[in-house]
DNA sequence: AATGAATGAGAGTTCATTCAT
DNA sequence: GATGAATGAACTCTCATTCAT
């Protein structure tokens, strides 16, 4: 059975090769929108009918879920990676707060065993997140005697990090820097 | 053609009113089972056919997937008040720390923010679980200060757990209560 | 994302489970009535549409397009072999000729190559019918003398076997068969 | 942002009108490719990639479907009637046997009930064959007797022609042309 | 005249939920 | 009460076809 459209119904202009670039930031924008609302396994469809164009584009610009969520998170760690050129630790982990009280896909980066949402991805970006932080890190820093102990407190305070609206997720992880006796910087953004 | 209805000796044997309870229980070893393989998105009709009973059975019992998952982390809860009661603050959060290593479902009984999947219940259950909690903890503690700080921790820890196996599993939740400055007792289920 | 319909919209009723061997043979004749029509390629939900039926239930009868395939020309080969045993050879042919002209499906049999489509089935149901032949092939027939020859001549009748209607195609079979210097007998279904 | 117009020269390379032939040659012969490898149903994005081209391209040369399968056959039809004139009835019997099996589409030239695929054009391909075949056919052979034997027979071998590699196929060809009573030539393209 | 992105219908598959028996 | 088949909506992915550039 060859696969062609049975409806006459008129197609709506294509916007051109010009939309191109245009709908993949659309889809990555509508795409970070939707998982911070419904998490990582958020159905594709609502992504692209929040982007506003057709499921095939978004195949286009992702040939998988997992392509899409990278695209995603990579901005976050690029932004991570940029802080940490511009600031102290505490900055840096005033930035990577943020990113986790923003975004609820963020918090997933750190919870590697869902290898099968985002799989060979996940660990790259992790260690990018933690390469930065590292650079940044005092050997006589509480995190720096065991090597798995930045990480590890990273992923405690995404633990942390819940609550109906940012700024309940923003007290709940300044306590929990707190209870790890670790000083953290202003909760935003990376500074433009 | 010529049929009769030979009485009604061919129903598939009900079991009695005993069998009732013996499904509820079957169905909540299965839910466990599964939650613990598959995550809380785990098909319904998996855990019927673990649990070797029809899909009806399930809906029966449970009315809705929240019911189900309430069911399962309320003998969880259960077996952390039976431990508050034989142990102190340390062999509490053992067990407790047990639960997240052991159970995927268990995690997201402090993920409130999934209010979708595990609604209201979550509520109540986690605060059964900070009362249990409380009861032991002294004045001094560390986590007594502020009042929100014992299940922060408690969140934080859940953060950490990650990782292929148990074992992995366990080695961060003991990270990461190092990293709190909290003492813990053997990680194992409740003593019967 | 859980899965759950969410539309209001009234349920016809289920039928009950008596409907179920009703449905797997209303799915089966549907099958054999799309395969006739468009072959082994047709959508399987015009088969489903056609039985009446919906989608899942195509699916907990037949796990697969190859199990469908594979019930219908089960059915098939099940009356030639049952033909083997009622008639000679010519019979046979006959009774075989006349699910080549019926069953667009049944000429698939024989076209191995298609492996994606049918896979293991095929040749199992393929090599029935080379034994229900072989069987009353006499040793001085001239299709006994080199062992591929038996199922050749049947793929090659298969290869005539073209047109509109079945008429067509009966007469192009027979004059298959003639060019093969086989006799054929009537082209029928197996006698019941 | 206030970028001008840098006269037209950033225009991808049209290749002037030369170009036009090529590109129809070009995706004739990714045609045959793609077709010979995944069959009549591939995807035409598929053959618009081989041949190097844009799918406008493709469109403007060929409206549809049938129009790229007609013109793929249309040379495999100009090759045999040029063998017509170079040898006898068996060199031009082994030729078409070459095609056959050689190429999945060229089988589906005498399947003439797939009429959705190529639809009108095919009755006419199918007829310059035959003519080519007729002129070379003595009065006395055994496929001249009747009108339709002779393409018939084609029809014949041509669903004997099955199996994964040309070998196979070959083989299987050769065996239905004796069973046939019908000498073959060397199965061989057309010689240049 | 060529390019290749956009469009959206539709095929395949999975499940939550209902309900006849 | 239990059973498990039926239902059909939702999701993923693939392509034929159009069209802005």
């Amino acid at each position: 059975m060859t696969q062609q459209p049975m409806s006459d119904a008129r197609r709506p202009p294509s916007g051109g090769p010009k939309a191109a670039a245009r709908n993949r930031a659309a889809l990555i924008a509508a795409a970070r929108e939707v998982y911070a609302e419904h998490g990582l396994d958020a159905p594709l469809s609502a992504i692209a009918r929040r982007a506003g164009v057709g499921q095939g584009v978004l195949y286009r610009h992702f040939p998988d879920r997992a392509a899409l969520a990278a695209a995603v998170l990579e901005e976050n760690v690029r932004q991570i990676e940029r802080a940490a050129q511009e600031t102290d630790l505490a900055g840096l982990l005033g930035v990577i707060t943020w990113h986790l009280t923003e975004s609820a896909a963020f918090i997933g980066i750190l919870h590697t065993d869902r290898t099968d949402a985002v799989p060979s991805y996940a660990v790259t970006l992790s260690q990018r997140v933690e390469r930065a932080l590292r650079a940044l890190l005092p050997g006589d820093h509480p995190l720096a005697s065991e090597p798995d102990d930045l990480m590890i407190a990273v992923a405690m305070v995404s633990g942390a990090v819940t609550g109906p609206t940012p700024e309940h997720r923003e007290r709940r992880a300044r306590a929990a820097w707190r209870l790890l006796g670790v000083e953290v910087g202003p909760v935003r953004p990376v500074e433009v």
